[in-house]
RNA sequence: GGGUCGCUAGCUCAGCUGGUAGAGCAGUUCGCUUUUAACGAAUUGGUCACAGGUUCGAAUCCUGUGCGACCCA
């Protein structure tokens, strides 16, 4: 017998598993062979309109529940607890009428956290909360560590994100979106296949990172002995697989960016990216709106939704072209100085924009557009006709060759996503990843390496065709009203 | 990378210009048969993020480190 020390985690511990060595005595501890009938959303969709006689008659009985203990009010012979399932929660009475009296006595010292199994039929109480009463009652799982506060959840955003599984148990909203974003990925799945593409999945580690500019995660296999990197984009693969002869496929997966970490970057993250052969540029703007459009609804989000303080308009998305967004948005800037590197730089740097000095014209009006437009581009805007230079993917226009038929879709200030004209060129492919290793030479890490099979690939002929690349947590923040990437991955990177 | 703010009981939070560390919830004990943030009574629980410094005395002031949030690059 000891009398330190009570009250505190270790005893609230110790106490815990006093309790469970008396289940394990009775070998009653973590069973298995209670299987729920019912949930409890369910129940209350069915029988919650009832009234208290209308419930009475109907005899809704031998529903069996499990769930967590989240709510206790225990009285000297009759008690109200609320349990929460996968599904929400319902409200449990307990009475020495309908059980075992040892076994309401034991009742007494369940915790809130223990997962427990009950049996009986629905009523209706004086303050008509639709309730089960019990007929049985079981102690499944028993908890030994405590739940958070009862009423304000679990609120530290740190415990939250590191220790996901109590911010789940305890907090109803975040939950929640969490089955929104899953939600979210299966209409965006629905609406691919309806649409005849074809899902794939291309490997994650790549022998030569490519099909974006991003520094890669270096890993090593041991039994090849050879340098390996995870992805940081599937393109190059998906578009050999238009050279193999799939016209319509899409991937739904991970990438891997090798950069800090924000509320806006987790360097493990989610895309969409699809390729259609002998697809339209404008059909494919259509398509991506269609995308959106139907998660969107799929959520049961209205046309107008909100986020970070900005009311979107998601029935009507916008085009309109880089140079002029740029053009509106910086008075002194002229079409003609679009192209002039000189007066590019000597405007940059009024405007406090900072640039490299192996940047061309068309990298640096790039800069310019994302500091000076994208964070005003609120409500959803297609922009089309970007530079080649900051579009090595990409397909030359064919009356301009200094221009990519290329857009981005931004919507609350932030780029959901990416599309362009494949370029199938081999020799002008070839030129480009050339510029690129060049760049990389000079020093820019996130330059993409010469992929010699992507080019023996469209060597061997890639119909024309067109593809996108949509951020999967950047649509759920935005379709879920959310700031922070955290707070719709489950299990965010965070230092440790 | 820079700046600002935060870190106190298992959880949610107070703690003033430096003077013995507090509440609510959870836990423990008792009472209570329609409660619902149940209630009433009693009670337990602390390396004040960490490491230094100033001081007779530091949760509080100073410096550094760690982690987080926000802003900027």
């Amino acid at each position: 017998m000891t009398d330190s020390n009570t009250g505190g985690e270790a005893t609230i511990l110790e106490e815990r598993r006093r309790k469970l060595e008396e289940l394990r005595a009775e070998n009653k501890a973590y069973i298995n062979d209670f299987i729920p009938s019912e949930h409890a959303l369910d129940l209350h969709e069915l029988h919650g309109a009832f009234s208290k006689d209308e419930l009475e008659k109907a005899q809704v009985k031998d529903l069996a529940l499990a769930g967590r203990i989240v709510l206790k009010r225990v009285m000297g012979n009759a008690s109200f607890i609320t349990i929460r399932d996968g599904s929400g929660d319902i409200q449990i009475y307990v009475s020495k009428n309908n059980i075992d009296v040892d076994l309401y006595k034991n009742f007494k010292t369940w915790d809130l956290g223990d997962i427990i199994g009950v049996t009986g039929k629905l009523f209706k109480t004086n303050t008509d909360e639709l309730t089960v009463e019990a007929h049985s009652i079981v102690l499944i799982t028993k908890a030994l560590r405590p739940m958070p506060e009862k009423h304000k959840g679990l609120a530290d955003i740190e415990t939250r994100y590191r220790q996901r599984y109590i911010d789940l148990m305890s907090n109803p909203e975040s939950k929640a979106i969490f089955v929104k974003r899953s939600n979210i990925i299966a209409a965006v799945r629905s609406t691919m296949l309806q649409d005849g593409f074809l899902e794939v999945e291309t490997p994650m580690m790549h022998s030569i990172p490519g099909g974006a500019v991003a520094k890669p995660f270096i890993t090593h296999h041991n039994a090849l002995d050879r340098e390996l990197f995870l992805r940081i984009a599937p393109e190059l693969h998906l578009k050999r697989l238009l050279v193999g002869g799939f016209e319509k496929v899409f991937e739904i997966n991970r990438s891997f960016r090798n950069e800090g970490l924000s509320t806006r970057h987790n360097p493990e993250f989610t895309m969409l990216e699809f390729y259609a052969a002998f697809a339209t540029f404008q059909g494919t703007i259509d398509f991506t709106t269609r995308i959106i459009q139907s998660a969107s609804e799929a959520i049961g989000n209205s046309a107008q939704i909100e986020w970070d303080g900005d009311q979107i308009d998601l029935t009507s998305f916008h085009t309109k072209t880089l140079a002029e967004l740029v053009l509106a948005e910086n008075a002194d800037l002229s079409n003609e100085d679009l192209s002039n590197i000189e007066t590019l730089r000597t405007y940059a740097s009024d405007q406090k924009i900072s640039y490299k000095d192996s940047w061309g014209a068309g990298k640096i009006l790039l800069e310019i557009f994302e500091k000076t437009v994208e964070p005003k581009l609120i409500q959803p805007t297609f922009v089309t006709e970007y530079p080649v230079e900051v579009s090595p993917l990409s397909r030359r226009n064919n009356e301009d060759s200094s221009i990519a038929d290329r857009f981005e879709l931004f919507i609350g200030g932030k780029e959901i996503a990416n599309g362009f004209c494949e370029l199938n060129d081999p020799d002008d492919q070839a030129d480009r990843f050339r510029d690129q290793v060049k760049a990389k030479a000079d020093g820019d890490d996130e330059a993409m390496g010469f992929d010699e099979d992507y080019i023996a690939a469209l060597e061997h002929g890639m119909p024309p065709a067109v593809g996108v690349g949509v951020g999967i947590d950047r649509l759920v923040m935005m379709l879920t009203n959310q700031s922070s990437i955290r707070d719709v991955i489950l299990f965010p990177q965070l230092k440790s």
